[in-house]
DNA sequence: CGTTAAGCGAGACGGTACGTCGTGTCTTTGT
DNA sequence: ACAAAGACACGACGTACCGTCTCGCTTAACG
């Protein structure tokens, strides 16, 4: 995932191998840098200095800023445990509550509009992106799924736009509405929607 | 809107007054290069070129390339009628449907990125987008407003939390989805919410 | 002379012997480029890709592009014949005339300035540079010193200085003044230095 | 000179004018380097920084390091004084001896040839370098001509060739032979050719 | 006859300089 | 004071070469 163009069987190339110290210690120093200037101030020049790598490097294995940080996003996901408490509801608090974390808002703000300004307009980019998103969206898909085997929740839900709303209308306020998205606001989206698909 | 700076008061300053039509050339000039090459494509350099105008004109007025940006699309925003056809449901689809049409998701999805990803950097721009999404929310505000006197729905339903919901989860599935957003996605978003806050 | 660091002696080194046909194949690649992009425009990796060979095996052998040009080049002279027509002023004419060749002047007008620049700061090239020339002065040399051994000149004549004379007003009027140097121009200048060492 | 394209008739054209003490920071900075760091060790940002001026600055009235070198050095030409002591001998005595200090053999050696090889490739450069040596062989000219007029040399001599000699022999051992050129071997050449055009 | 040591093509590596571009400011002349 | 024009300092961009360094292999002579 991390070099893209590289090869997967076992076939050995010919020429020197790509040391894959670089590709750990390029994406070491972009997560460094993102927290220290975050993305706009990101350059590969200084990306490349703080690997102690050459940009050639950088180049030869990533299209560009975005794709690189788009890697280096991915490899920080904490594996989210897919929680499984019984109840939609406290499973879906237990995934979003979370988001209420200034620190994970801050990344989330200066990080994904970016993103998704540049995929806009580079299809490769978009669909690293769209996997990208779609690995967060795991734990809640599984949860729904589990309350619907249930009789939690009607079993016609689309499971995918409940998360659309959830996780849209949090980002949502996130970018654009300055307003602050606290556990109550979650709590409240939460409910909601469960309203809404109550059996 | 246009030009913040300007004095409203019919105190005459002394030089010469700014030239109005530098202010409508420039607009064009965005709106006429947004269309051609995108947010990420657009420079100070080629608005002032394509509007016949110094970029010093251009600096005079605004801040940067985002709010140059931001008010074009004030000027080009026409004002959405609130509809009002005694039905919530109707009312909302005839404010989302819109959001169907491919050419409004491809704007949408090319500039409203890029403006909240300098907005989280920038908090005078963020100041204006955020004014900006608000005067587009107004027709949803005053149709649900309607609604719960009309006791359509609970009295206790948060309004700005319903919007939220309903355009956060379009948008979401704009910039990071590339799933299509039809009607019918719309339709079902709609249904999902106004069942939550059902009285 | 190709490769100065292989051992001459009948002593074989372990290991596997360098292939003289990569020397070959280099060379070659060499001169072609010379002539197609110049000697600014020669690079390593061309040469390699060309020859089929990588850069290593260039390294392994010389020590930079310069040196690798300057052996190119030496395999490149043919032979010079020693003219012996018993008279000093038709010798010399045999032995300059050459140079009005445009095909001479060009090669000489491109790689000679470049060579002397790199050797002004590369004192090992500037020994190689320097028994290249040596090569080149030999025709002429001797045929000053018969010419002494027959009375034709002043038996005080620096032989060198009348060299440097002839050479260096040729390719001083090549590489600086544009002017065109042809048969006329070398005659004129063979005649005015027979004057001045005329018994 | 320095700004080969800036406009010289009275005509005022539109915008900022360049600024010409950008013009003087950036020659004095490349004749400082120069001195430090020699032809080939030079680099457009190092004088760009050196001059305290961006690399577009440099680059909008140049159009590369070659261009700007022979600037450089054309300001640097201290106007050779003509010597006219009423012997040829001495007049060009005069004129080449002080090619015989080591700092101008140096900086000859490190330049000149630098820009022979690009002038090569540059047909523009070539006009410049041509144009630059014309003024130094303006001095050697003069006093030719002037001993044509006494009669102490042949009336029929070419006088560019006899300054092609001179100079090109000398500026040949500099950049091929190693050999130094000293006073004695200057006093030689002149006097070979001074017999060569002897009336 | 297998070990050993160097050569081989390929290409990645850390560096460095290049020339271009965009930003936001400043400086002209002319309204 | 505002206008168009364009020069200015700054700094990031992505490319190109350089000379070195791994890879897995081939090729001989030596033990």
């Amino acid at each position: 995932m991390a070099a893209p163009v590289v090869a997967k069987s076992g076939v050995r190339l010919p020429g020197r191998p790509r040391d894959p110290r670089a590709d750990a210690a390029i994406l070491t120093a972009v997560v460094e840098l993102l927290a220290e200037v975050g993305f706009g101030g990101l350059t590969v020049d200084a990306v490349a200095h703080r690997a102690g790598v050459g940009k050639a490097t950088i180049y030869r294995r990533w299209d560009g800023k975005e794709q690189l940080v788009l890697d280096a996003l991915s490899t920080e996901v904490q594996l989210m445990a897919t929680p499984d408490t019984g109840d939609l509801a406290t499973d879906l608090r237990q995934i979003y509550e979370p988001m209420a974390e200034p620190v994970a808002q801050q990344s989330a703000t200066r990080l994904m509009p970016a993103l998704a300004a540049e995929a806009a307009v580079n299809p490769e980019l978009a669909d690293r992106l769209r996997s990208f998103v779609a690995m967060r969206r795991g734990a809640a898909k599984d949860a729904i799924q589990r309350a619907i085997g249930r009789g939690e929740v009607d079993p016609s839900t689309d499971v995918d736009l409940c998360i659309d709303l959830l996780t849209g209308s949090l980002l949502y306020r996130l970018f654009f509405s300055g307003a602050d998205v606290g556990i109550d606001v979650i709590q409240q989206a939460i409910a909601l929607v469960l309203r809404g698909i109550a059996p």
